[in-house]
DNA sequence: CATGAATGAGATTTCATTCAT
DNA sequence: AATGAATGAAATCTCATTCAT
């Protein structure tokens, strides 16, 4: 479907400071542009207007249309990550770190609606492109998962498969609450989100039932009861 | 970026029993043809191709292919939700709804794995029908966790926000186990996302919550006693 | 540019009363659908749909969409004709001819005002049909003329060209007055061009020049001296 | 029918002497083409063949095959007032300048038969764009009448009608024998039209006028004095 | 470095006409 | 007589990319 990525390519540095203002120029004009009208139908010569250059410029420091893309991604997601990372960094326990992480994630998406759209798109773009953004954002998620749970702060589970239940619980909020609706509420679904992020939403004492795995129990006599 | 849909543009219906089969032909190549190549990448060409009619065929029968795009997502929706439904029907708690419920989507997206991401797509192709996606997907969630609330299975909160908590967590997963991982493992995660899905993360008890945040707190007590 | 016509082709005439009521349903839907739309952008399915028939019945009548415009055109000047006839039957002069002819043809042009285009677009459609349209126009004023030359009310010039001078001047003033303006001041512009059409634009007395032919002569003391 | 014109959007100027050049050659190709085939049978890849670039090239300098269309009416139109300016310029009386001009007029017509009917054609291409020609051209026509009339060489009428009459018994004139006729019989045509033009076709002396009409009456007795 | 003209493959869409029923 | 499904040629328009200056 798409190209199998561009990660070994060099890109093009270069000389003088000049050129190197043109390429950020280049940049900036392409995240907008991709914000603004989608991979697909942003055009080229709509990157270079953007960016006040000529048409020709813009191969003189990107090979091809998807190269950039990948580009901005990447950067995008270097920006989040940092971002969050200086938004959980006074925090003090791990359930902390989760509520301010998810709020600066939100904000992040609030403030750059268009550039968010920018990464779901990659998956049609550029496959690699879009697991290694993912896989970084949880590559950090685990480490904190880990450490949090080594501090017994965090119940002991599979980490990476908490961090993507993480991150897609945070995704999908983002989606419905900061894309779609006005932001209203938002806190409300953060204590919300937080509420089930701690216990879950199980009514039952946890004790109750450790059951896992394919065992599923049929139901015992107190929930058919309760019923 | 992409036309406001089409909701309410009636579609085209054949007289005669001739026409409903090709136009049941373009729908069915149109899924095979957008599940291989992304809408983008996809030609009416293609689908007719495909379909083994003639190119001038298909636009008796859809006015553009955002139209077929479109009526494909719905179908597919709808698809998944029956699905679904059926997978859960012979639970007899919540959790095990969950579990159910899980797992029957990722073995749908297993054995769909194109069709799936023609879903994702919609968000740049048509936006509402996108939302419409998910936003019928969660009308049913929603109902059912309300019902498990009642029912004294769930814990109380935002059923919303809780719908779209669950429906994020299996899309991510999804999407890494199963759409890039080749479903190893697959049990594993679940078992993973279960106990999370029931007890959150927090390993300290509940009643020791300090409530990080910013300094919001619930009501404590009737919760730790169902605990 | 365009066919040359199919003025000898004989017309498919229906053998039975179903028939021709379906081939004058489609007459009439192709004037009004050739008037709204002109002749290229009107397609067989607009002409079937407003005839509400179904698409293939078109072929029944008609040979192709060429063949009912000509038969449109054609009616479209027998009418015209006609009612300019009716018009001017009770003049009792050739002036009075001319002006009530002209008052007749601005209101057919008002009330018909797309179907008048459909004329003028013949000329790009089918050429003999165009010419035929104006040929027997002239034809009919000729004789007019040239009666009213016999009858001495009319100064002896050549018939056609007198015509078609005529012709030319109501068709630009109905453009221009009917067409274009809201039809105000209508009469003021008959009250000019009959003034025109009897006397001329030149201010000097009649039998100061006869000149005619190539023999222009260079301006005479009198004129020189009134600039 | 056709799109309201294009008046206010800005034509694409090319940067440098190369794409001057190239914008010329297909404006130029544009009039043999659409001269040739008529609007709608001319596709863009005539045009381009035409003028020996590729495809694409048009669609750098024209938005859509309208505005290339437009502008070659444009055009065309200054040509032709340009040149009746000239062909009249040295005529001492306004009889002579109708003359003069017709003559003008016809040869242009003569030998640009396809041109003049690319004119005839705007109406139905951009509505705008014909009256336009139309208009500029009754402008020119209006400020030369009315000087007419002040130097006593014309009589006193409503100016825009008039020139409305003149230029379509100049328009009748011309199709009917220039553009169907070989041009035989011109200067016959021309005494005739300049007959009728000067003196009107009433056979009667002025003053015997009886006002056929709904009985309206224009004083008599200064026309015929001071005329 | 920067420019912008030129390219042409490829995609969508229209529609007159045919044909089997 | 009437129907409406099917056809496919043809036209418009887009745009990533190349290249000469």
């Amino acid at each position: 479907m798409n190209r199998s990525s561009t990660s070994s390519i060099e890109r093009m540095v270069p000389a003088t400071p000049r050129g190197q203002r043109t390429r950020q120029k280049l940049l900036v004009a392409a995240q907008t542009v991709f914000g603004e009208k989608g991979y697909e139908h942003a055009s080229i010569a709509d990157i270079t207007r953007e960016a006040e250059v000529a048409l020709g410029t813009f191969y003189v420091y990107f090979p091809d249309k998807q190269s950039i893309f990948v580009e901005v991604v990447d950067e995008l997601g270097a920006r989040l990550r940092r971002l969050i990372a200086e938004s959980v960094a006074a925090c003090e326990d791990r359930m902390q770190v989760e509520r301010e992480g998810l709020r600066a994630f939100f904000q992040f998406v609030g403030s750059n609606r268009n550039l968010y759209r920018i990464v779901r798109q990659a998956e049609f773009v550029d496959e690699e492109c879009y697991r290694r953004y993912y896989d970084r954002f949880a590559k950090g998620y685990v480490s904190g998962l880990v450490k949090g749970m080594e501090a017994g702060e965090v119940r002991r589970m599979d980490p990476e498969a908490l961090a993507y239940c993480l991150m897609g619980l945070g995704d999908f909020l983002g989606m419905r609450w900061v894309l779609w609706e006005g932001e209203g509420g938002l806190e409300h679904v953060l204590d919300t989100a937080m509420d089930f992020i701690r216990h879950g939403m199980d009514a039952r004492p946890a004790g109750a039932d450790t059951e896992s795995g394919k065992g599923r129990r049929k139901p015992r006599v107190p929930r058919s009861r309760s019923r």
